[in-house]
DNA sequence: TTTATATTTTAGTCTAATCTAAAATATATT
DNA sequence: AATATATTTTAGATTAGACTAAAATATAAA
């Protein structure tokens, strides 16, 4: 009995805390390494003082070095804790999309219940069974069993010149609203574009789309969309 | 947001109640329809002080009737939700067993988390990817879309007649322990067995295996397969 | 450098789910 | 029928996580 009580505290981490600490890494990945109590209340959608008393729980579980007023910084255990997080989201965000055929703007809701699903041997087993994919349906890296993941460089189409030739690997805005958008529009990943014209006035961009059509999409369009430069 | 919250607490179970409602239904096919609060409590491992506060909210909410020392019936809401927490679990058994190849006897732990996913779409989906089984890796028949499963007939070996010739068709004790054993000595569903002797002074019995191997088993054994009998 | 505003923390409540110990009720035994 | 035992309920406490309101601190503006 007592060893049981022992192990879990150990090991096992809730459902809030997963999320709580997710939630802080990729806030570090996005903007800087020191997060601020609002921008965690806010991405979890809660109140800055409810983050404050994570943030002490976190601190004493080694998970975060926090300080009154002064952000919390993931430790190295609590990094781990939550790119695990992250693999297993994105992992079974592909499941649903390869083998179920959701689209890509139905999976998220779905993944955050999964993404807390307690079974490394699981896991590991989806992965094998998925093929070892290296991104998930969005363009964002899967974490190996290890922690490791592809980092290609982070390029946007609003940062291509005109006349370059890319194809699209990843969304920044991953909300429904916006995938649903770029569907419309024929726009998915792997699609090959060229920049034909950059309008500095409203810094619309046109778009040649796998060389046959032509659309014109917006800046903040063109500011949430990541690709990769083809020679 | 009123309205999110009154959605809420109309359509939403917590993970807690939906395992007070399994155990109530799985105990009431074992048992009988009624079932006390120390039985509940035993099935999941807490005291029956905290069932009886279960058994008091889970009436209000109408999902059992529940009268003081009288032991709690599911009412036909509560069966229906039951049933779809019983039907997630046994479709997620198929698809570790099926996709993921794990043994028999490790998917039930992992079950019990998976049964938890709340999407409709995604469970519909997986029956779908299984190819609609109608019974789980243990032989546990699988409600469909509208809580309707096959009911085979609940005959064990312990039933048949000396010289009859039957299929393995499901294990009432599931625990890993008999499942192994049951791997150990050759025997899965869909074995075809024959009785050969069954003996008085310990009821154990002995047995044909897919016409080759003779073995011998216990009482205890006997009372845990069912079979489905073979003309 | 003072003042105003924004951010963060503290203090105190609340709810769900659990527990222990004691009281109430039901069932079994003499 | 009276007594003993087992079951169930109540009362009261605890924990995790969340909230509101108020206090403390940090940052921006004047
Ligand atoms: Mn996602
Ligand atoms: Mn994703
Ligand atoms: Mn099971
Ligand atoms: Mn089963």
């Amino acid at each position: 009995m007592e060893y049981i009580c022992i192990v879990i505290s150990l090991f096992m981490n809730t459902y809030t805390e997963e999320n709580y600490l997710k939630a802080i890494y990729n806030l570090s990945v996005k903007e800087s390494e020191e997060v601020s109590t609002n921008s965690i209340a806010e991405k979890l959608s809660t109140k800055a003082s409810s983050v404050t008393d994570m943030m002490k729980k976190l601190a004493d579980k080694k998970y975060v070095s926090y300080q009154k007023y002064q952000g919390a910084v993931l430790t190295t255990a609590g990094q781990k804790v939550a790119i695990e997080v992250v693999r297993k989201h994105r992992l079974w965000e592909v499941f649903l999309v390869e083998k179920l055929n959701f689209k890509w703007d139905e999976v998220h809701e779905i993944a955050e219940q999964l993404e807390h699903i307690n079974s490394s041997e699981l896991i590991n087993r989806l992965e094998e069974f998925l093929g070892f994919p290296e991104f998930d349906p969005h363009g964002d890296p899967i974490p190996d069993k290890n922690g490791n993941m592809k980092n290609y460089k982070k390029l946007l189409i609003a940062d291509l010149k005109q006349g370059k030739t890319a194809v699209l690997a990843g969304v920044k805005d991953s909300s429904s609203h916006f995938l649903q958008y770029l569907e419309s529009v024929g726009l998915a990943l792997g699609t090959k574009i060229r920049v034909l014209n950059i309008f500095e006035f409203d810094k619309s961009v046109s778009i040649l789309v796998n060389g046959k059509k032509e659309i014109s999409i917006s800046n903040q369009v063109s500011e949430n969309l990541y690709v990769m430069e083809v020679k």
